[in-house]
DNA sequence: CGCTAAGTTGAAAGAAGTCAATGAAAGTGG
DNA sequence: CCACTTTCATTGACTTCTTTCAACTTAGCG
């Protein structure tokens, strides 16, 4: 029952169920479910049914869409507080992308049922729910304008830039098979961008730690060339 | 006033207000209002802010990604019946695309405030609106695949076999250029296709009208080469 | 009828991918 | 703690696909 509570404290404080009152809340715990996930182990493939949400409590997971010749495109990481496969369950449709675990991570599972029942009683749920949706779609949109309307170089620039970063630190947080695949990339290209990146004198590359020497003259490279 | 009761049978047909009484409709049509856009004309652009959402009821609109070089990456069209312009309301975010008819059109457009008045009233809309909003996921999800997953042939050949057919008749809805842009294609890439596939006998072309003569080989060609 | 937008075609350049070999790092088990 | 294996990353040579630029044709519309 220590599992119980765990997970109690857990969702009050996911943003997404923040206005829920403690009844509703506590409803919620009771139908959620914990699933633990090794690293690199599958969530859900492409193809499996859809019938509630997952929000990861603990680690991180990667959304990519499988490709018959192996390879797969990365669509969309989550972290811990994030919240993945609603979309899907809305619609009744199976899922399209697969889900895997790119460390150890424990993730709450709800049901369809539970997530409608609290869309009845709790509009400000709903509109969470939509603002979240609204969010991944944004997010999607971006993505294909980058892969669009930019070239390589301008993609990693752009993802270089928009990571977090602490002073001029920036790092990978995973590896970089997984970021080229993101970017729309192969392995070997993002290697060789990066490499002019650094012949530049614009970053330097140490592993998975980038440092960003001049941010201004990066940014630059987005428009000019 | 002839307006409004048109406003009042429009919005009553609309998939996304089926659910919504009478009462509420009525308040839905007054908050409305409509928008005539002639062929061409935008509706919004990128970085307009946005306080509500638009529903085509006569004509067509797409919307597209504006680039700095002129050229512009369509996103996604819609027919009438369709709302779009709602993520980014509920974000409080400016649109990151623009919205301009293809053809001479009538929207309808709704307030913020009364969207969300409306979520309060009736959870049933607030789930239409997370299904209207999922299923765009899903349509750029699918985007996001064929452009990275697949060839410009492969794109054309999907593209194709999705559009709805009268017998072994398919007609573009749009001219070819917006068809190359939401492929990600130069219009010269889009025609040297169309081209090569009719030289396999797989399709004739005239002009807009396209004749799929042999599905079953180009749904093959998504796999095989 | 004439003008502008849309579509086609060719030749050439360029960007990114593939294949293959090598090197580095990291995890595993004795 | 070290040797071993496996995964990850880099680099070079080459190929391929798509774009670009330019000329030309066709279609649609005032």
């Amino acid at each position: 029952m220590a599992h119980k509570l765990d997970i109690d404290a857990l969702l009050a404080r996911l943003p997404l169920f923040r206005n829920l009152d403690a009844a509703q809340l506590a409803l919620m715990a009771r139908a959620s479910q914990q699933v633990r996930v090794a690293k690199h182990q599958f969530v859900f493939h492409r193809g499996d049914p859809a019938n509630g949400l997952y929000v990861v409590a603990v680690g991180g997971i990667k959304l990519a869409i499988p490709s018959p010749s192996g390879q797969e495109k990365v669509i969309e990481f989550f972290a811990p507080g994030q919240a993945f496969g609603e979309a899907v369950m809305f619609l009744d449709k199976p899922y399209m992308v697969q889900a895997q675990a790119l460390e150890d991570t424990l993730l709450i599972w709800i049901d369809k049922q539970d997530i409608y029942a609290a869309i009845d009683h709790d509009p400000s749920f709903a509109k969470r729910m939509l603002a979240g949706l609204s969010l991944r779609l944004h997010a999607l949109v971006q993505d294909i304008e980058t892969i669009n309307l930019q070239n390589a170089s301008q993609r990693v620039i752009s993802f270089l830039l928009k990571q977090p970063r602490e002073g001029d630190q920036v790092h990978f947080p995973f590896n970089k098979n997984v970021i080229a695949s993101k970017l729309g990339l192969t392995p070997e290209t993002l290697s060789r961008l990066l490499h002019q990146l650094s012949a530049k004198n614009l970053i330097r590359v140490d592993g998975r730690d980038v440092q960003i020497l001049d941010p201004e003259a990066l940014e630059a490279q987005l428009y000019g060339s």
